[in-house]
DNA sequence: TTAAAAACAGGTATTTATACCTGCTTTCAT
DNA sequence: ATGAAAGCAGGTATAAATACCTGTTTTTAA
């Protein structure tokens, strides 16, 4: 590998984007030569470049994603499809379990939580770059964990699954406060219809009530807090 | 002023303070001489200094908070009552306007959005440590705002106030999926008790339902997400 | 030492959420 | 082309939340 490993960021939060940016440039084998603030158009641009980052860093917590959903999963997987090549990390502000595993299923190569040591950052690009993949023991732990539980869990019940387009939806105007009554006005649904997913939502997300909805929500990036 | 200014920071997540150090170290007329993850150790570990920082820059949503309740407001308080000559900037995740007015109420000298432009954060710096606050464009607006708003609704409604340490303590029982009955039991107390305090809390935070106190409570740091 | 706020708890109502059931289309992958 | 899942929508119930009253006691701060 000759010359210095290349970067690209996605963060939308500015100030962390220029601090990481600062942190990274402290080393001497790496510099950043891509940037974006959204999801959505980081394939576009990457796209323009003659040189493409040999690591992305993506920020799960992505949106303010009004209309446009990218989330940094999405991100991930836009990555993966278009740019095979690209090692990818994610960057996280919290650490689920659950999700972390769901993240390094869908192709992730990486995973740091955001209150990581920078030596941390710089070896997990390095091993991502060199070995292909980066994982800590926080991480590996989450995945066993998570396996442990998948294969505990999926011979009694249905197991957790994926939630669909309109539970997805749903449970974003759940979070935005409204009642079963105007979900289904909004939507041009009956509010049996909204009862039933409503129903599904708690079944497959294990929530017991809304407040376990929107936690849910919030955790997993369907629901923004700021 | 002779010398550079002080710098201390108070932020949870340790990728963004070395971040957040390496922007500011790059500015000649400023020094990071304080570093803090938690709020709780401020004040004693600030009593120990020889010199006190002459700006701290911390973060909104302090927590993992477990037991020890110690937000960033009230780090803000707490550093106001013991050094009244340290110059307090808010730094936060989001923008709620509502909130900020809160914190400038309480005393913080500047307000900064964490995905500002770098160059604010020198400004603000500069600006709180000469002419004592800093206040841009948006947080004005916000203030104006809610200013605006409490004006307008105090002659009706008892207005938006501070949650009550029991009202924060159900708050985050609600978070944790419990109903009315359920925290009664917990906490000892008749449920027509826990029913009052809900619905202070609907009235204070603003909030139509469950799902609005979560939010809120999320947003606020009462509530962990991970 | 007062007045205010917090915390407590009773009443009564209505609205919403939750929990089941059923059945009918449509979409989609094998 | 056949079954599975998603989406839709009806019924029926109960549980829980929300919205108001009222009042007392305790805590807190002026």
């Amino acid at each position: 590998m000759t010359g210095k490993v290349r970067i690209g960021l996605v963060e939308d939060q500015l100030l962390f984007r220029q601090g990481m940016k600062a942190i990274l440039s402290a080393w001497p084998d790496i510099e950043v030569i891509f940037e974006a603030a959204e999801g959505y158009t980081v394939i576009d641009r990457l796209k323009e470049l003659e040189v493409i980052p040999h690591v992305m860093l993506v920020d799960l917590s992505l949106p303010p994603n009004g209309q446009k959903e990218f989330s940094g999963k999405e991100v991930t997987v836009a990555l993966l499809k278009n740019f095979p090549e690209i090692k990818i990390i994610i960057l996280s502000a919290h650490e689920d379990e659950n999700f972390i595993a769901q993240l390094i299923e869908s192709g992730a190569h990486g995973y740091l939580v955001k209150d990581c040591d920078p030596d941390e950052v710089h070896e997990a690009i390095t091993s991502v770059n060199t070995k292909g993949s980066y994982i800590n023991v926080r991480t590996l732990k989450a995945i066993q964990n998570n396996i442990g539980r998948k294969t505990k869990v999926r011979g009694i019940s249905p197991a957790v699954e994926q939630l669909t387009k309109r539970e997805v939806e749903i449970l974003q105007l759940i979070c935005d406060q409204m009642t079963t009554d105007e979900i289904a006005e909004k939507l041009f649904l009956s509010p049996k219809t909204v009862n039933g997913h409503r129903n599904s939502l708690l079944e497959k997300t294990g929530a017991k009530n809304v407040a376990g909805l929107v936690v849910y929500a919030i955790k997993n990036g369907i629901a923004e807090v700021s």
